[in-house]
DNA sequence: TCGGTTACTGAACAACGTTCACCGCCAGAA
DNA sequence: TTCTGGCGGTGAACGTTGTTCAGTAACCGA
């Protein structure tokens, strides 16, 4: 049956370019500024024949991002390999924000605007499973912390501490996407903000001198950019 | 000249009951929601009229936003009174985010949305003075904090600080806000991770035993609601 | 009474997401 | 070979949206 199979990978390639199109707007101007009249005339078709792929815009572009969010995950599989759960958390943490800065655009979409979406089936499939679902990685690496006694006693709850940390980054991460350039207040670079907030938070978190400042003392050894760049008064 | 006078009022008039049938839209479902159709429509005045007293629907409902953010102002104030500096920053944490919880269409548009505004004349004015400028009135407090050396000594940079506490309270009010009710995460009481994320940052900032845990253990004393409400999975 | 300013109207415009009747083409059955 | 069903795509339309603009009625000072 050849000719079904052409059928179907025609179908594909056209949902391809649909999608294609649709990311060059997206990413760089978001999502307002994808029209489905502009992505039919990148592709050189009427706009209602989207529709044939796509319910509405917003799975359209939902599809896309969730496509390009597996780039997120490609940077952090290779951080499962790190034994100790606090250092592991540390590098996620830069990961994420980095990710967040790079693909503004994703990152609002995603965690910015809202989230009442009904998770599909392949998300569903690879719920709380740490190598594919970001937020079941930090908390198995929170769960590992508390079982290797490197938290404080007052905070032994796995899913209070990842859901902490993540509101950490997830807080340097928006702020620097919704306010970036904003004159009103003297920025410190991003990367700084980001070590600030990521040692500081695990430097309250761990039981003192189980992990967190020696690691950090160590790293220190090579310098920080720390209170270099700060943004101008304009 | 009572003739302009009454004019300059009943103009006043007008862009109050404007920015009132606004509010209700606008505060129940958000920017989008708020059409200029039916804000007109709600005070018997055609939709052409309302471009007589704001530049377009950006400029009416920032309006908006701007001056109900006052109540949080009013909240803040008090606060100014604590003399202990990072009591004054836990408590003002606690309140942002019950603000931001309270208000989370202003919240959302102020903060998670964009923020490429021009500051006007009126913001210029209160801009740098603690009492109405809310990002002052932190970096104020965490200079404060230096200068009475609570501030372990990697980060005694009172504006880098100020950034961090604010992201970490942002972060935890913008992910309540985005996320509330995804049954994805087993979420725990907004309030138990607003106290941690505070409490942690402060015990991460601060130097030990100068001021963070030690309230922190005095306050432990009245029991707070801990580990008690968890979010339960549907 | 006159002239000008002000506040508002009604109708229109352009752009958006979305729908729907139609149509041509091609694979498989008769 | 001819018929037929369905699939993919079209073109035109619908209902919204924000926004503009010429016109108008009321009012105020002179």
């Amino acid at each position: 049956m050849s000719s079904a199979d052409r059928r179907a990978r025609e179908r594909q390639e056209v949902r391809d370019k649909i999608l294609n199109a649709a990311r060059d707007l997206f990413a760089a101007q978001g999502f307002e500024a994808v029209t489905l009249r502009k992505v039919a005339q990148a592709i050189e078709y009427a706009p209602a024949a989207i529709y044939g792929h796509f319910r509405d815009k917003e799975e359209l572009v939902r599809t896309l991002c969730l496509a390009d969010f597996d780039e997120l995950v490609r940077n952090v599989i290779p951080l499962a390999e790190i034994a100790d759960p606090i250092e592991r958390i540390r590098r996620l943490g830069h990961a994420y924000v980095r990710f967040a800065i790079t693909h503004p655009n994703h990152y609002r979409l995603m965690f910015m605007y809202r989230a009442q979406l009904e998770p599909d089936d392949d998300a569903l499939a690879r719920k709380d499973d740490p190598h594919r679902d970001g937020y079941a990685f930090v908390r198995h690496a929170t769960q590992q912390a508390i079982a290797e006694g490197r938290i404080r006693k007052e905070w032994r709850d796995a899913e209070l501490l990842a859901q902490t940390f993540w509101a950490g980054v997830h807080g340097v991460a928006s702020i620097e996407i919704a306010f970036k350039g904003d004159p009103w207040i003297q920025w410190c670079a991003v990367e700084q903000r980001t070590g600030t907030m990521i040692d500081a938070l695990l430097d309250g978190l761990c039981e003192p001198g189980a992990g967190a400042k020696a690691k950090r003392a160590a790293s220190a050894s090579k310098p920080r950019a720390r209170a270099a760049t700060k943004g101008a008064r304009r």
